[in-house]
DNA sequence: GAAATGGTTCGAAATTAATCGAACCATAGG
DNA sequence: CCTATGGTTCGATTAATTTCGAACCATTTC
């Protein structure tokens, strides 16, 4: 087909709305995926939580959020998901916010 | 009497919580009521919101929010309140979080 | 000490967010 | 093509947050 329907929605990079990052930052375990991404890109299902057998209904959604606050990108790979962390973006809108929110993450 | 009731709590510097401290700032009303405390403190009376004709108990709570959160002093003077930052905990407990926050509001 | 001012707290109602099963969709591999 | 794998979406339920009036409390002022 000339189009993958699987392709989601990102906010563009001037679109990103501090407060629904914050928001979506200040869960702990959406702000534990984050921390996982920020070596890397990563496929989803090597992505994982602090309980495995969350269903993957409640994980995708989690995902849902943080890519709708434009802190992950969310592009098919194979038969799966491969998730980033859009760093450039984030810093580019709102410098220091990301780097001084996971070098407080990181001490815990 | 011996001692003033009239004494909120508030968390130790070591006691607060990234997430909290997240989620108290990812309300537009919470962040802006920050916004106003960066250059000082300031009578709870003389910090307005966005909507003027909002009720008490509502500005109340969200003061409430930030103070348990850890991002704000909330203390009796006169017969009002004294609102501050915790610029120094926020800083010490979360190095550059409450500075890019702000930057980040500042051009809205 | 009575009234006015400024704010907290409580409880109920409304709004918003999280959770999760079921149904569905796409790709990869037999 | 059939099946397994990985993930999204929908809808319903539950949980958490917000909102706001009413009652209450403390301080100042008269």
């Amino acid at each position: 087909m000339a189009h993958d329907n699987t392709e989601l929605a990102h906010p563009a990079r001037d679109d990103l709305r501090l407060t629904d990052v914050l928001f979506a930052l200040s869960d702990p375990e959406r702000l534990a995926i984050v921390r996982q991404l920020v070596d890397g890109p990563l496929e989803m299902a090597q992505c994982h939580l602090s309980d495995p057998s969350m269903p993957k209904s409640t994980k995708s959604h989690l995902m849902k959020v943080l890519r709708e606050a434009g802190i992950i990108r969310n592009e098919p790979l194979g038969r799966g998901r491969r998730l980033s962390l859009r760093y450039d973006d984030l810093e580019a809108r709102f410098p220091g916010l990301i780097g001084s929110v996971l070098d407080a993450a990181a001490d815990t």
